[in-house]
Formats: structure tokens, sequence, C-alpha cells
DNA sequence: GTCTATATTCTGATAGAC
DNA sequence: GTCTATCAGAATATAGAC
């Protein structure tokens, strides 16, 4: 008995070369920043002409909603694999260490995830869904240890992004702020009530 | 008995034409933002052709480090006219305040001191050496209220910068997280033991 | 699906007359 | 110091052959 193939080996492709496109994209981001790109180079880098990438990609704006849905996606996958501790302190110091390194590793990144770096760019409703989503992760953690009012939420979120944005800024590739993490989830934590041990030594 | 001249009048036109050419561009960086600033609409808006413009200018570059000296010496103008209370705790949030309403105040000039947005543009060394010194006195005065510690003022930039950061991107114009300020300031006076009675109610 | 060719528009910057 | 004219090149996107 004769059947249709069980693959679809043109779908195959197809999304594979897609995939090469946004590789491509991001490498030229990591090289000279996410403004940088051009159709021209990201058809180069992939083998082609510029034109073809229309059979692939609407518009360049189209690639730039790509990249963030595939980082907040991303994210939403470290942030699923993290297996944090019991002691919610720890937790805590966890899932920003998994966030700050997530964030400081990868500047073009974070700047298309968090900044309005591109002005004509704005994320589709498809793509700002990945990005809600990964937050509703997040907020759900931080209700199972108590943090549940947005007031406390919003304190968390900006205390983190900051340490994110100075040591970018700053001390790009180093640790000064990093180093402070676990100072700033003990000085979170004190404000917002949640109990336990410091997770490190009061200078004081 | 006849001297000179007591005023240079050539000299006094050509800083005009150099504000104004710095007003133009500020203006276009506010409606579409920095990137889009081009040498032609600059000139435009000053009644001049393109070219005209490099018997004041450099180059484009150029207008954006004169822009970003421009923005670091306003802060430190506005940081020396601060009237700062006694109180510590209130000392800060004032500084916080004052920090956090220039920098919300303004998207295009944010991005200009403290990110980089333009990826061809870095500060010359006395366009730096303004935010350097803006930088001097903030230390200064926290160093009066007991924050002295590299570690402390680390902790305080971040913090402060992570609140800009989020007002700026989730409620540009609004006030969640600037109402929060208060909360913030007594989290970190509480951490880095500056003592007083705490600037807003606890909810707990 | 990929190509060549091209449209269209914009950019920063320079040369040289006045 | 400002102008006209222009360079040299970049960009995204489309038309249409193959």
């Amino acid at each position: 008995m004769v059947g249709l193939p069980n693959r679809d080996r043109r779908a195959e492709r197809r999304a594979e070369t897609r995939r090469e496109i946004l590789e491509a994209a991001w490498k030229i981001a990591h090289r000279d920043g996410l403004a940088a790109i051009t159709l021209r180079e990201v058809a180069a880098l992939v083998g082609m002409r510029s034109p073809s990438l229309y059979s692939h990609v609407a518009s360049k704006n189209a690639i730039y909603d790509a990249m963030f849905e595939q980082a907040w996606t991303d994210w939403g996958a470290a942030l699923d694999g993290l297996k944090l501790p019991a002691a919610p302190r720890r937790a805590l110091l966890t899932g920003a260490r998994a966030f700050f390194d997530f964030a400081t590793g990868d500047l073009a990144r974070y700047q298309l995830m968090n900044q309005r770096t591109i002005p004509d760019f704005s994320p589709s409703a498809e793509s700002y869904a990945a990005s809600l989503a990964a937050y509703q992760r997040m907020r759900a953690e931080l209700g199972r240890r108590g943090v549940a009012s947005p007031a406390d939420l919003d304190l968390w979120t900006a205390v983190i992004g900051g340490f994110v944005d100075q040591q970018l800024a700053n001390d790009p590739g180093g640790t000064r702020w990093r180093r402070q993490l676990p100072r700033l989830v003990d000085m979170f934590c004190d404000e917002v009530g949640i109990a336990g041990p410091r997770l490190h030594r009061t200078t004081r």
C-alpha cells in the first residue's frame, strides 16, 4: 500500500533556510549591533542575493520580529529548565543569576528584548505573546515564594534589570554587579518580607 | 583712547549658530529617535544646506558628541542646583527623584547618556569628562550621608537606573515606578545602614 | 526559489565658486 | 561661511526571466 510520504522534505528545507537566515542576522548583530543588520549581508552569509530573502521573510522588520520572539522563547525555555532550590531566598538568587547571565551574555539580544533600539520595529502580537508568557512564568514562581503584589513584582524587575544594565554599560564581561546579586536578593527579601538566612555576609 | 572692542561679535554669532544646530538635532531626536538625525534635516531646521554645517561641526558624530556633553553638563547643573534636606533619607529621595525625573523626562537624552544606541558613536575624552564630573558630584553627596564603599555606590546606581529603565520601557509618562521611589530609598538605606525614619508606610 | 536588473530614495561628505 | 553640484555608496524592495 502506497501512502503519502511521512516527511515533508520541502517544508524541512524551508525551515532550515529560515533558521540560517536568523542565525546570520544574529551574527551581524553580535559583531556590529542590531542596527547594522542589512539584507545584503544576511543574504551573503547564507549564500544568496538579497532579493531571494523575500521568498523566506516578508521584510527586514520581520527578521527583527522573529529574533525578538526567538529570544523570549529561549529565555522562557531557560526559565523552565531551572532547578530552583526549596529555600525561597536561594530560589530567588538562582532565578536572578539565570536572568542576569542570560541578559548579559548577549548585548544585542538584550537590547532587542528590553530596549527600544530599533526605531521602526515593534513586536507583532505573536512575538509579544512570547515575552508575556515568560513574564507570567516568572510571576508564578515569585508568587510561590510570597511575592505577589504588583508593587513587589515591579520592584523585583526594576532592581534586576538595573543590575544587568550597569553590568553591560560599565563592566561588560566582568562581575562587578553580578557578584552583588546575593546582596541584592537579601535586600529585596528583607523589604518584601521573605524570611530566611542571609545569602551574603553583612559587612557592617 | 581707542582700544579693541570688548565683545567679539563674530564669535558670539558662531556660538549662537552652533547652539541652534544642537537644538535642531535634539528636536529631531525627540520626534523620531536619536538614529533619525540627518545632517540634511538639521541644516533645514536652521535654514542652511547640509554642506554648510561643516563650517560649524566636524562631522555627524561630532553633533552626537556635543549632545552627549550637553546632556551630562545639564544634569551636573541640575544636581548642583538641588537643595538637599538635612535628613539623609530625605536627601537621597530628593536626589533620586531629581535623577529619575531628569532621565525619564527625555528618552533620547537618556539613551544618549547611558545606553549604546548609536553604533558608531563613542564620546570624546572631553565629553566623557563631563559625565565623570557629574558622577563624582553624586559620589560626594552620597559619601556625606555615609555611602562611600564602591559596592554601595554600585548598588545605588543600579537600582535607580533600573527604576528609570522600567518606567521608560513599560509605563512611559506614568508613575508606576516613580511612586515607589520612597520605598526604594528605604530599602537601600536599610541595607547600607543609613538610619532614620522610614519614608513610606510599610504595608506588612 | 533564486537570479539579474533596477527603481527609488537616502546618506555623509567633499570640491570649488562666490 | 554659505552656496551649488556632485560623489560614492548604501539601503529596502519590486519586476520579471529562468
